[in-house]
DNA sequence: CGTTATCTTGACCGTCGTCAAACAGGGTGG
DNA sequence: CCACCCTGTTTGACGACGGTCAAGATAACG
């Protein structure tokens, strides 16, 4: 089975997006990996390096990030476990940002080779790695969209929507409720804001019964009308698990 | 020659990321496609819609584009000859944004079935697929950045220096000069400002002799300064040529 | 229990948005 | 060739969203 695999989780984001064999899943779940255990801001990738190994989150929360020259940094994106860390730089030479544990995080490192081994050798795999990049990619365009042209009240709920929708479709937490680690520095950089407004934008959530939030943790008792105020529409995930169009 | 062939501009634009054998060569010179020459503001891929085939741009421009339920537009990517404007959804099953025509085009549209046929028969040719679509991404996130934590100078200098470098890269017109055919209200919907602001932006831009425009021609007098202001590193661009690392 | 990070709030300020009007350019048709 | 229009550009006055600075309150942690 494959929840005996400490590769399980992954291979469950995979067919999130795309429809498996049993064959490729045994050819996924065979992949070499080494485990590791990393601290809060431990850098899992940096920027200018060659990687040789490809982290896969297990537990944690990881986060993607690049800096100005100025010094002022922009969160990229947000991984939850069974995320792939670093399937870019398998294919590319140098690492064009940072990637980071944001809590303590299990992470199995697949070797480079490994995965580069897949193309030629399991065309429907390389196909499932293909959609998750793209969808990934997917994920960075509406992100785009969010800083760029929605207000700070808004792009913060699209932001805790999108994180809701995504821990669900890996079966981690309910779409009411989940851990949010981030500080609201993290929100901020993640969001194009300041910690300060990102404080005066969770109060006001609030104060309208959007969000709940105690400790690390965030609810959502009116849901629907919180996708609403997010503007929020999940088909850039592209959640529906599609066959491989090879066939 | 590549350069007889209508596809030679898109043969470039890979061998730009990776290196390709003349194998390799022959089979993209050979990938079956129609011509078409499409006008202004003409959808190339539209948000829903399942596409057939895989434009390629051989000459003109085109934008990538995604709008709020608001209505308020954001351009999230400018495309030039040589590039394939929607390898997304080879894979993918449902386009999650639009691709429009920024100025006349000329368009090759390739089956995608034809693309899909790549995988498994011709590992590097997919290879060198995998990595556009990885570059694509990377400048994704650089836009993030730009979009989320530089001030209006200094974005739209990083966007003009981003679109001089690129089509250098692809032997398009000279690194000081070239033909920027966007109005200021699309320059907006690109840096996430209005066109008001943008017109502050350029003003401020050609006070300082950092650039010089007379019609939709843009010129850099002062390339160095220019990279200074944009915060402009190329590294995202990817521009070196890799070996397949398979090899 | 002290120390430090994070959160929270208020006062103030600046970049950028909004609104509006004038102006330039480039087609079109008379 | 010149009126005419339409789209795009330019500018100014004003306003607001979000940034900055600073201080006090809370929570996290050894």
């Amino acid at each position: 089975m494959s929840k005996d695999n400490d590769l399980g989780l992954f291979l469950r984001k995979l067919e999130t997006h795309a429809v498996l064999s049993d064959a490729d899943r045994a050819i996924i779940l065979a992949l070499p990996f080494t485990m590791q255990t990393v601290e809060p801001l431990t850098y899992l990738v940096r920027e200018g390096e060659r990687m040789q190994q490809c982290p896969v989150l297990l537990s944690g929360y990881a986060y993607r990030q690049k800096l100005t020259g100025e010094g002022a940094r922009q969160i990229l994106s947000i991984h939850i476990p069974g995320e792939a860390l670093d399937f870019e730089n398998v294919f590319l030479d140098q690492a064009d940002h940072n990637v980071q544990a944001l809590t303590s995080c299990r992470v199995a490192m697949i070797p480079r080779q490994a995965l580069l081994d897949l193309v030629g050798a399991s065309p429907s795999v390389v196909n499932a790695i293909l959609v998750s990049i793209l969808v990934e990619a997917s994920i960075f365009r509406e992100w785009i969209l969010n800083v760029g042209r929605r207000d700070a009240k808004t792009r913060m709920a699209h932001m805790l929507c999108e994180l809701a929708v995504r821990l669900q479709a890996q079966g981690l937490g309910a779409e009411e409720c989940y851990e949010l680690p981030m500080t609201q520095e993290q929100l901020g950089d993640a969001l194009g804001l300041t910690a300060v407004h990102v404080n005066r934008t969770l109060r006001t959530l609030s104060e309208e019964g959007l969000i709940v939030r105690n400790r690390r943790q965030v609810c959502f008792p009116k849901w629907r009308a919180l996708l609403e105020v997010a503007d929020f529409n999940a088909n850039y995930l592209h959640l529906q698990p599609q066959p491989d169009p090879r066939a």
